[in-house]
RNA sequence: GCGCCAAUAGCUCAGCUGGAUAGAGCAACGGCCUUCUAAGCCGUAGGCCGCAGGUUCGAAUCCUGCUUGGCGCACCA
């Protein structure tokens, strides 16, 4: 807001200088307006100058002179224009310029950061897509709060947004699964079996034995592979979707890589692309030729058995998503995953569409430790800790800031031990507290009976300390965040805002009262907590984290 | 061998489209509760931003090469 106006006006002068001859229009749009980091250096600086004289082999103090000259014609938001270091322009703002973004966050209230960017553009997240095979463990807990917080993130800047999960019950994981489970039933009820080799070894799989020994005794005991598949997936479906809903995900749609089978799709995609010459058979199997789409080597999506390999539903379905009208398609992969993504989009760019529509979303892997060893995860092998477990030990809400305190490209490493024994010093705690602290002070004034003050029609010139005018800054950045976060699909950034906000507040906190003796001031201070209050409580709710009111 | 990702303080990590003296949190050390919640605050200490070149007025950030670590490289998903 603060910062658009004065962009405007930077543009301005811009122009007035082309105009007048000052300099050419050679470094239009490539010049930009930040904020300087040291102090002394105004709130906004411009390396304008700097650019320019670089276009036009001039002195850049020289270039900045005429600029600040243009600027200081401004008597609206400028304090004073100063040059500095190389040629940085440094702007200065009126001091009651800051306290103005109070008065929209108090009159927007739970709508403050919002926006229209994404103008009702459908797009879908995809995210989780698991397959029913075995409880979610950590690595898609990653999966899920990073591909639920860039939902929330896209609805917040104005996307239509449709959460979607993608699942196959279907081909060899689910024989083997079906196989393992029939295994366990026999054995529970003593009967001989056949644990296969590369089985589901998970003690939920006793349980779904259990429970269909509970049912019908041995009832089952020549019953189909089919049957016992069912059963296997119907069990561990559910319970993901408990996992999932537990941590306040919820999907709006489900789709199953069956529907692409009996909706003939598959074979669309192969006679489409056989139209366009792009399939070959050999050796009993189906090519693609992704060769020609800059891929190293061409791809089988049929093998000689006459079944699909993943590439080709992948391909239909994301044909799918198109049809479905999607305008922006996220996907969120585990680095394990990302190599299916080339071809998964040579098959789209094969069939027609714009793939650059499609975003893949990587996250690396989790790290688990427990002891200070790495834990090697394996769901056959059942040595894994689930999301369940973990959300028992920290919490929903530690659980969902942990996973997004890194970016999502980087490594994360999750202690066990470390993360139970900080559930107490949790950074998640930091930020809550600030929160429960403003909650505080505002039951106080109630008390006192202190009516909470309207920022439009309060004295807000009696803000003057350096850690107010740190906070209303601070304030004035966060629509702009979001919109960064949301458009990089870097929930991270929106922590670390939260964190720095909250870490400001506790100094102003511990430096300053709010509630003072002069009437005038605490009112002014009333309105910058209740800003404050409003952005911690927006922010945390778009990471799906809880703002308490007490602590 | 090829591809993707990473490399920043003792540890775990930020650093937005290249900008002016490098940032947190833990851990270490020293302070602050008769005053709005000490799950907090203040201070000290700690860094050839993996290495070497290049582009630029200016590089942790961009380009190239190299080193180390992770993940992939199926007619598994």
């Amino acid at each position: 807001m603060i910062r658009s106006r004065l962009k405007n006006l930077l543009d301005q002068c811009f122009q007035q200088g082309v105009e007048q001859g000052l300099w050419s229009a050679a470094a239009a749009n490539l010049y930009n307006l930040e904020s300087p980091r040291h102090d002394g250096q105004g709130d906004f600086a411009t390396n304008f100058a700097m650019l320019v004289a670089g276009k036009e082999r001039r002195k850049p103090r020289e270039v900045a002179e005429q600029l600040a000259e243009l600027l200081r014609r401004d008597t609206t938001l400028l304090d004073k224009v100063e040059i500095a270091g190389p040629g940085f322009v440094n702007l200065f703002l009126k001091p009651t310029v800051w306290s103005s973004v109070l008065a929209p966050i108090a009159e927007q209230q739970e709508r403050f950061g919002l926006c229209d960017l994404g103008k009702g553009m459908k797009v879908m997240v995809e995210f989780v897509s698991a397959n029913p095979t075995g409880p979610l463990t950590v690595g898609h807990g990653r999966n899920a709060v990073l591909g639920d917080a860039v939902a929330r993130l896209l609805t917040a800047v104005g996307y239509d947004v449709t959460r979607e999960y993608y699942f196959n019950d279907a081909g060899r994981q689910m024989r083997v699964l079906a196989a393992s489970l029939k295994a366990r039933y026999l054995e529970k009820l003593g009967l001989p079996n056949e644990f296969p080799e590369d089985g589901y070894q998970g003690g939920y799989m006793y349980d779904i034995a259990q429970s269909m020994i509970d049912e019908a005794g041995d009832g089952f005991k020549d019953a189909d592979a089919n049957v016992f598949r069912k059963r296997a997936q119907e069990a561990i479906f559910a319970d993901i979707d408990t996992t999932l809903k537990r941590i306040g995900i919820i999907f709006d749609s489900y789709y199953n890589e069956h529907d692409l089978y009996e909706k003939g799709l598959i074979e669309d995609v192969v006679a489409e692309l056989r139209g366009k010459g792009l399939v070959y058979e050999q050796d009993d199997a189906t090519w693609f030729k992704t060769t020609e789409f800059g891929q190293p080597q061409d791809r089988v999506i049929i093998k000689n058995t006459g079944e699909p390999t993943y590439r080709l539903p992948d391909i239909a379905y994301h044909r799918e998503k198109f049809r479905r009208g999607f305008e922006r398609m996220v996907n969120v992969f585990g680095a394990d995953h990302i190599a299916t993504v080339p071809d998964v989009l040579a098959g789209i760019e094969a069939l027609g569409y714009d793939k650059s529509k499609v975003q893949v979303l990587m996250y690396q892997f989790v790290t688990l430790l427990r002891g200070g060893k790495q834990v090697k995860m394996s769901t056959r092998k059942a040595s894994y800790i689930t999301v369940d477990e973990l959300v028992d030990e920290v919490g929903i809400d530690a659980f969902r800031f942990f996973f997004l305190l890194r970016k999502s490209d980087s490594q994360l490493e999750f202690d066990l031990e470390l993360a139970k024994s900080q559930s107490q010093e949790n950074p998640v705690y930091y930020v809550q507290y600030a929160h429960a602290r403003l909650c505080s002070i505002e039951r106080l004034a109630e008390e006192r009976g202190i009516a909470l003050p309207e920022p439009a029609s309060t004295d807000l010139s009696h803000l003057q300390e350096a850690e107010e005018y740190q906070l209303l800054k601070t304030l004035a950045a966060y629509p702009g965040l979001v919109a960064d976060a949301a458009e990089t699909l870097a929930p991270h950034r929106l922590i670390f805002f939260l964190m720095e906000l909250a870490g400001q507040f506790h100094s102003f906190y511990n430096k300053h009262k709010v509630m003072t003796e002069e009437a005038q001031l605490t009112a002014a201070r009333l309105c910058l907590c209740q800003g404050i209050k409003t952005a911690l409580a927006n922010g945390l709710a778009l990471v799906g984290v809880s703002a308490p009111e007490r602590m």
